[in-house]
DNA sequence: AAGTGAGGTCTTTTT
DNA sequence: GACCTCACTT
C-alpha cells in the first residue's frame, strides 16, 4: 500500500506525530497548527503500513460536525471506505454500545433519549413531585447539579454523606428523577455516557471483547474531555491498547460543563502508560503579529503545559485597537471598517467575523449592520430539533410509537388546547403515581370506567387517546415522511401555530413543519445507506435519536456573502480573514461572574486566546468607555485587562480626538478583588441566621456573596445591603 | 380552562 | 429587549 499518502505534504513535527511507534501519543496542538489533519493522516498512517485495520479503530469527537469532517477525510485517505471503523461523538459511541447491549445496561430496547430541555421539564416535575419549593430547589441548579455528579460519574447512593444540609434533598431529588427515568426507559445525555462506563466498569466479559477490538484509540479535542469520558476511554484503553489524543489545553473553555480541561491532558500524560508528546506549534492560520498578541496573552495564564506559536508567514499588519465613547459607536466604527475593506481592499462580507462575549450583544450590532444595508449572519441559536413546533411534532410521533412515554405526553396532551387543563393533567399525573402506571394507561383507565374527571374532560381525553391510536396506525402504515406530514397535520398542530402567532412567526413555524417532513424523508435516504453505522436500529428510533443526538446544522448555508456574528464560544475551531473582538471590557470579558475565581479567570483569557487565534490577516479589538446593557442604565466601563497584557507595539490604537475620558485605554485595569469574606468563612446574618460563605462575585457596590444558611439554605446577598457579620 | 399582564432575571453550550 | 413564571381575570 502507499504509505505516502499519509505522510504527504507534513511537516516535521506533523511526521512526527502522524508516524510515531506504536504507542500512548499526546499531541499537543496549537490553534491552526493541523490538529485535525494529523488525527485523520494517523488513521491513514496505522491502515497504509499494516499496523491496524479499519476494524481496530475508535476515533472519538465531541460534536457532529467534527466526526463528519473526519468521516470523510479519512475516507479520502484510504482505498476502501470506512465502515468498519467507530467514527463518531461521545454520545454517539455511547447510544451505539447501549443499543447493542440494552440488556447488560438494563434499559429497554426502546428507550429514548432526553435532551437537555426535555430533562428540565423532568427535573421540574420531580421537584414539584417531592413538595419541595422551586424557588430555593431551582430546577435549572437542580439540573446541574444531577449532570455534574454523573460527569463524574457518582451515582445517588455514592454521595452518601452530603457536604452541607441543602445537598441532602438535592441527593433525593436525583434519586427520584433517576427513577422516573428508569420507569419510562428515558436516558439523558449524561446518562448515555455513565451507562456507557459502567457497562465498561461492571461487565468484564464486554470490556474484554472491546479492548480485544478497538487497538487504536484516537480523541479530538481531548481538553474538553470530562471526568466520565476520561474514564471511559481509560477503560477501553487498558494496559495494551494505544491512544492517540489531540488537544490543546490552552482552548479549554468549557470548564463550566464539567470538562476535565488542562487537567486531563496532564493526567494523560500521568496516567497512561508510556506516554509519548509531541508539539504542534507551527502555524498556518495567522500572521506573526497576531500569533506574538496571542502567545504574549496566554502566558499569563499559570495552569499551562507551555507552547508557543510561531509562522513562517509575515509579521503582517498590527492589531488594531479602538476604544469607542458607548457601544453604538463601537459598532458604526465596526460598519465602517467592514464597509472599507470590502471597498478598498475587496473583502467579501462573508471573511469577516464580529465576535463577542455574550449574545446580549448582537442587538446594537446588528442594528447598525442593517442601517449600514451589510449584510451579516447570526451563527448559533436555538437548532432545528430544538424548535418548539418541531418538539411538539416529534411528540406525537414518539407518543403514537410508545404510549408510555410520560414526557411526550405531558407536553403535548393539551398542545393543541383540547380542554385538558393542568387540573386534569394534575389528576391523572397523581392516579399515575399511585398505581405506578403510565400516564397513558391511567387515561385509558379513567376513560374506559368513567371516573377520575369531570364529563368534559374525560371526553376530550377520549378524542386524545383515539388521535393516538389513529398515529400509531399511520405510523405502521406509511412510510416514515408520509406519516410525520400525516401526524402533524391530525394532531392540528399546524393550524394550531397559524391562528396562534400569525404573521411571519407563523409562516415560519409552519414553513418549519414541512421541513420536518422533508428532514424525515431525508433521512429514510441516508438511513438505507449508512444501516451499517447504526447496529440494529430500525428507521423510527433511529430517526428519533438522530433527532436528539443531532438538533441539526446551524452551519448549513454559508454561502451568502454575509458578515458571521456569534460568540467566542462559537467560534472556535473555525477561521476568517478579519475578526472584530468587540465589547474588551472588565466585567464584560472577562466576564463578571469569572472575577473572582482565578481558574474560571484563566478560561476567560483561553477564550480570548481562541477569539485571536480565529484570525488570518486582521485582527480588531474594541471596547467601549460606556455601555448599556440589558434595562440598566448606561454605566462607565473600564478597559479589559486583556488588552493590557498584548504587548503596545504590536497594536495600533484608535482613541478618539473627542473622547470623553482621554487617556482610557491606559487604564486597562489590574485586578483588584480584595474581597471581604472568603469561600468556607463562617458568616451571621440577622435574619437568616448563621451560615457558610460559598462564593463571591462581582466587586464594588454590586458585590454579591452566597451563604448556604444552616437553617434556611443557599442564597445570594447584596454585600452593601446584607450587613452581615463575620464570624 | 384559557388568556392577560406584572415582575423578575439575564454568561458561555455540545450531546 | 426578551423570556419565563405566576397571579389574576374572564
Amino acid at each position: 500500500m502507499d504509505v505516502s499518502v499519509a505522510l504527504e505534504g507534513l511537516n516535521k513535527a506533523q511526521r512526527e506525530a502522524v508516524a510515531a511507534a506504536p504507542g500512548n501519543i499526546l499531541v499537543l496542538a496549537g490553534a491552526g497548527s493541523g490538529k485535525t489533519r494529523a488525527l485523520t493522516r494517523r488513521i491513514a498512517w496505522l491502515i497504509h503500513t499494516g499496523q491496524a485495520e479499519p476494524y481496530d479503530i475508535l476515533a472519538v469527537t465531541f460534536t457532529n460536525k467534527a466526526a463528519t469532517e473526519m468521516r470523510n477525510r479519512v475516507e479520502t485517505l484510504l482505498p476502501q471506505p470506512s465502515s468498519d471503523m467507530w467514527i463518531g461523538t461521545f454520545h454517539r459511541i455511547a447510544h451505539r454500545l447501549l443499543q447493542v447491549h440494552w440488556q447488560e445496561a438494563g434499559l429497554p430496547q426502546s428507550f429514548q433519549i432526553l435532551d437537555r430541555g426535555d430533562q428540565l421539564r423532568v427535573v421540574k416535575r420531580v421537584v414539584l413531585d417531592l413538595e419541595l419549593d422551586p424557588e430555593q430547589y431551582l430546577p435549572k441548579e437542580v439540573q446541574g447539579f444531577i449532570n455534574t455528579r454523573k460527569n463524574r460519574g457518582l451515582r445517588p447512593q455514592d454521595l452518601d454523606p452530603p457536604e452541607y444540609p441543602m445537598q441532602q434533598q438535592l441527593i433525593k431529588i436525583y434519586q427520584a428523577y433517576q427513577q422516573t427515568c428508569d420507569r419510562a426507559g428515558l436516558v439523558d445525555f449524561d446518562e448515555l455516557l455513565l451507562r456507557a462506563y459502567e457497562l465498561f466498569r461492571d461487565k468484564d466479559s464486554l470490556l474484554a471483547r472491546y479492548q480485544q477490538r478497538f487497538r487504536h484509540l484516537l480523541v479530538d479535542e481531548f481538553q474538553d474531555t470530562n471526568d466520565l469520558q476520561y474514564a471511559w476511554l481509560r477503560r477501553l484503553a487498558g494496559q495494551d491498547n494505544y491512544m492517540f489524543a489531540v488537544g490543546d489545553d490552552d482552548q479549554s473553555i468549557y470548564g463550566f460543563r464539567g470538562t476535565g480541561g488542562p487537567g486531563n491532558m496532564a493526567r494523560f500524560k500521568k496516567e497512561f502508560p508510556k506516554v509519548t508528546e509531541c508539539r504542534l506549534e507551527q502555524n498556518y492560520r495567522s500572521t506573526a503579529n497576531i500569533l506574538k498578541a496571542a502567545n504574549a496573552l496566554i502566558a499569563n495564564n499559570n495552569s499551562r503545559l507551555g507552547k508557543d506559536l510561531w509562522t513562517e508567514g509575515e509579521a503582517g499588519a498590527k492589531l488594531e485597537l479602538c476604544a469607542a465613547y458607548n457601544e453604538y459607536e463601537e459598532a458604526r466604527f465596526v460598519v465602517e471598517r467592514l464597509r472599507d475593506a470590502k471597498m478598498r481592499d475587496g473583502i467579501d462580507y462573508r471573511n469577516n467575523a464580529i465576535l463577542y462575549r455574550v449574545n446580549a450583544l448582537s442587538r446594537v450590532l446588528e442594528e447598525a449592520l442593517n442601517q449600514a444595508e451589510v449584510p451579516y449572519r447570526v451563527v448559533g441559536g436555538l437548532r432545528f430539533y430544538e424548535r418548539m413546533e418541531i418538539k411538539d411534532a416529534l411528540a406525537y410521533v414518539r407518543l403514537a410509537a410508545l404510549p408510555h412515554d410520560f414526557v411526550a405526553f405531558e407536553r403535548i396532551v393539551n398542545t393543541p388546547v383540547r380542554g385538558i387543563g393542568s387540573r386534569s393533567v394534575e389528576e391523572l399525573r397523581n392516579q399515575a403515581r399511585a398505581s405506578g402506571a403510565s400516564l397513558w394507561q391511567t387515561s385509558q383507565e379513567a376513560v374506559a370506567q368513567s371516573t377520575l374527571l369531570p364529563r368534559r374532560a374525560l371526553s376530550a381525553l377520549e378524542g386524545f387517546l383515539d388521535l393516538l391510536q389513529n398515529m400509531a396506525q399511520t405510523l405502521r402504515d406509511n412510510p416514515l415522511d408520509e406519516a410525520v406530514d400525516l401526524i402533524i397535520q391530525d394532531s392540528g398542530l399546524q393550524k394550531h401555530y397559524e391562528k396562534e402567532e400569525g404573521g411571519e412567526k407563523a409562516q415560519i413555524r409552519a414553513e418549519n413543519l414541512e421541513e420536518l417532513v422533508q428532514a424525515a424523508a431525508d433521512f429514510e435516504v441516508w438511513f438505507e445507506t449508512n444501516k451499517e453505522y447504526l447496529g440494529e436500529l430500525d428507521l423510527l428510533s433511529a430517526f428519533l435519536s438522530h433527532a436528539a443526538l443531532e438538533a441539526g446544522d446551524p452551519e448549513a448555508d454559508a454561502v451568502d456573502d454575509q458578515v458571521q456574528l456569534m460568540t467566542l464560544h462559537a467560534a472556535k475551531g473555525l477561521e476568517f480573514q478579519q475578526v472584530y473582538m468587540v465589547g474588551m471590557e472588565e466585567r464584560m470579558f472577562p466576564h463578571w461572574r469569572s472575577l473572582d475565581k482565578a481558574e474560571e479567570l484563566e478560561e476567560e483569557r483561553r477564550l480570548c486566546y481562541v477569539g485571536m487565534t480565529r484570525a488570518m490577516s486582521k485582527l480588531t479589538l474594541s471596547c467601549a468607555q460606556r455601555r448599556r446593557l440589558y434595562n440598566a442604565e448606561s454605566a462607565p466601563m473600564l478597559p479589559s485587562r486583556f488588552l493590557k497584557e498584548i504587548p503596545t507595539q504590536l497594536i495600533e490604537s484608535d482613541e478618539p480626538k473627542d473622547a470623553v475620558a482621554p487617556g482610557f485605554l491606559s487604564a486597562a485595569s489590574d485586578a483588584d478583588s480584595s474581597a471581604p469574606f472568603h469561600p468556607k468563612q463562617r458568616v451571621r446574618h440577622a435574619k437568616f441566621g448563621v451560615g457558610t460563605v460559598l462564593n463571591l462575585e462581582g466587586q464594588g457596590s454590586h458585590a454579591r456573596v452566597q451563604v448556604i444558611f444552616d437553617t434556611v439554605g443557599a442564597k445570594w446577598l447584596v454585600l452593601a445591603y446584607a450587613n452581615l457579620k463575620a464570624l
